[in-house]
DNA sequence: TTTTTATTAGGTAAATCTACCTAGTCAGCA
DNA sequence: TGCTGACTAGGTAGATTTACCTAATAAAAA
């Protein structure tokens, strides 16, 4: 059976940690646990598809620093606080923070699992637009300065002779650009090179 | 002075109805009061600027089903619930449900004012980004049909030849479409039609 | 030091686009 | 019934783009 996600788990209590542990890695999860925040952080992830479950309370770091921190990094993993002590000012915290939900204890192990294939699901869908930015922007950065101008101002709708007077060089050194432009990109023709440049811009 | 917001408060208590109004029209909004959820609902709103706030627990409806209203008919007003009687599942069904924040009564008026005016700053921002791509949508749906189809295919690159092709039409037809086209939006390139395709894809 | 890359600029030719015409058919509306 | 708009398609002319080519200079990398 193949791993259906990575969950990160990070609980001071170790009798949490094991029977979460057991919970997921049951559910067809691959499950890493850290006893402490900084550990967590410390460790790089993959760009699989997971989920982050927090308590609320730990030692040293608490489970709302540490969503802050992932914040950012714009970690891309939903977050879900899974705790025992919360009150509504936290949670409202939580959430605003960014939070996929906050779940109380004690919950049947049924209802989380679902609740974390839920936040893995959803996350994973708006994940996915923004991946077209990403791949967008990571496009354009191959491009050197002056083609990102000359991309810039083609994408805008102008036309050789009125990029070449913008940027002072000569249509033909424009036209030079572009075809080095659509060489490394790998397209053909101004519609595709704008798609990229509009995409990239977007912000999130 | 002129108005800063208008403020949208929903509470079948009258008396924190008429305070609410107080403070709000003190602070310089404009402020609508409802003691009942439906009078709200059957209220047309202006497209001003503005916020919500509700009670939690009202009778005929409650604050989260009136939001549940608001989402289904894409209500532009950020939601902030104020009320006295919170638990955590029902703040963090509030916030999942869009809610800005959550406030637990009593709160300092000079606070909700406060975060009155952040849930109405942050809503602008996200509302302007998301307003380009009404815009863009609204602009390619004066478009007939068959214009259609020929705008989202040259802003895929295609070229004349390629979409009479895909089309069955000569490559004058789609000629004469392109031409209607950049008249009716007022564009004159396939860059800029390319720009409005795009946005207009983009879903949120 | 050699090689590569970026930037600049020109030549040529074919393809394409844009703008400006005409014009027939058809459907819906006043 | 006459008018308008959508869809169709053609003519012409000029502007523009794209795809090839060469080539000089300077900077950066190997």
């Amino acid at each position: 059976m193949p791993t259906e996600a990575n969950i990160y788990i990070v609980d001071d209590d170790e009798l949490v940690l094991s029977t979460l542990d057991s919970i997921f890695t049951f559910a067809g999860f691959e499950v890493f646990t850290f006893n402490r925040a900084e550990d967590f952080l410390a460790t790089d992830l993959s760009d699989a598809p997971g989920c982050l479950i927090l308590d609320l309370r730990m030692p040293h770091m608490s489970g709302l620093e540490l969503q802050r921190h992932l914040a950012k990094r714009q970690l891309q993993l939903p977050v879900i606080i899974y705790t025992g002590n919360a009150d509504v000012a936290t949670t409202v915290r939580a959430m605003s923070d960014g939070a996929f939900t906050l779940i109380q204890k004690p919950i049947s192990n049924d209802l989380l699992v679902e609740t974390v294939r839920d936040a893995i699901q959803q996350h994973q869908e708006r994940f996915q637009k923004t991946a077209l930015y990403q791949q967008a922007r990571d496009q354009l950065a191959c491009l050197s300065e002056k083609e990102r101008q000359v991309a810039i101002l083609a994408a805008d709708g102008l036309t050789a002779a009125d990029i070449s007077k913008q940027l002072h060089v000569s249509i033909r050194t424009v036209e030079a650009h572009k075809s080095n432009i659509f060489k490394k990109l790998n397209i053909h023709s101004i519609a595709q090179l704008t798609r990229l440049v509009v995409l990239a811009e977007l912000t999130h």
